[in-house]
DNA sequence: AACAAATCCGAGTGAATTAGTCGGAATTGA
DNA sequence: TCAATTCCGACTAATTCACTCGGATTTGTT
């Protein structure tokens, strides 16, 4: 029940990418650097997060990517569910619950299902630009 | 982000074991060939139950598995942290987030939190004994 | 006393997943 | 033309998962 490195990196690189994409576009090598993440693995994330259309990229000399949408029109949810799945935490929970031929009733699923919607709500109702916000005030904080 | 087979399989083991052992004590054989699990595996699953408290168990023939308590106070939250440790979506969470080592501020601890707290309430507000109870009502419905 | 049915315990194992790395092609501004 | 960059696919070491197995111990029954 552990959330991998793809969503904590990748939500970490996004904030980032919020934080300083309004100037420029960033390279994946200024992100990582900042953010001490390998390059070549925040690549692929990068990847991940340009094909479910949370970024942009700019190819080829001064480069880099910016969002595609304003930081708050981007949720927590969408981030990890671009990276990790779907998150839900059991498999037999897709449409018509694929793998789960335990006949028909199946006691747990309930479960499985309020587990799931209290997660996914929890994701849905935080922005992208909230935790720029944070991270600005507690950048300040320090810098006192 | 997802559940393992302990977690799944020693919910269902202990909503079987609410429903039949209030007539005797259950052995692991009964349980795995009724829930169709491994038994060699449940055994596993069943010795961190125990280790938890959460059951007990009478050695010898004839012997097997009780719950500790009643149904009514085992909560589902207490069978999932038996099975699968603490259930933290990350693991820079415990008692002064000892692998996160990004200086002081991070700015997604507040999510990670936030995704805790709401799993945690799910589970802890749901009883084994609700459990067994849909699941005879499922199993009435079904015999009609 | 002997036996069978159980729990108890620790070690081993194949498969899958994770967390990356690497090399090179294609694009583009200077 | 060159350097900085994204893009793409393949490779790999380490870890975790989902079991399995063998045997010791306990205890009711005959």
């Amino acid at each position: 029940m552990k959330l991998s490195t793809k969503g904590r990196y990748g939500l970490k690189a996004m904030i980032d990418l919020a934080d300083y994409s309004e100037e420029a576009p960033q390279s994946i090598m200024c992100i990582a650097k900042r953010q001490s993440l390998s390059d070549s693995y925040l690549e692929q994330l990068m990847a991940k997060l340009k094909r479910a259309g949370l970024v942009e990229s700019i190819r080829g000399a001064a480069g880099g990517y910016v969002l595609a949408r304003q930081s708050s029109e981007i949720s927590v949810g969408d981030i990890l569910r671009a990276l990790e799945g779907d998150l839900k935490p059991v498999d037999c929970m897709g449409i018509r619950g694929e793998k789960c031929k335990t006949g028909d009733y199946c006691p747990t699923r309930m479960v499985w299902q309020r587990i799931d919607e209290s997660i996914q709500s929890t994701i849905d109702s935080i922005y992208l630009n909230e935790l720029v916000e944070d991270n600005r005030r507690m950048r300040n904080q320090q810098d006192i």
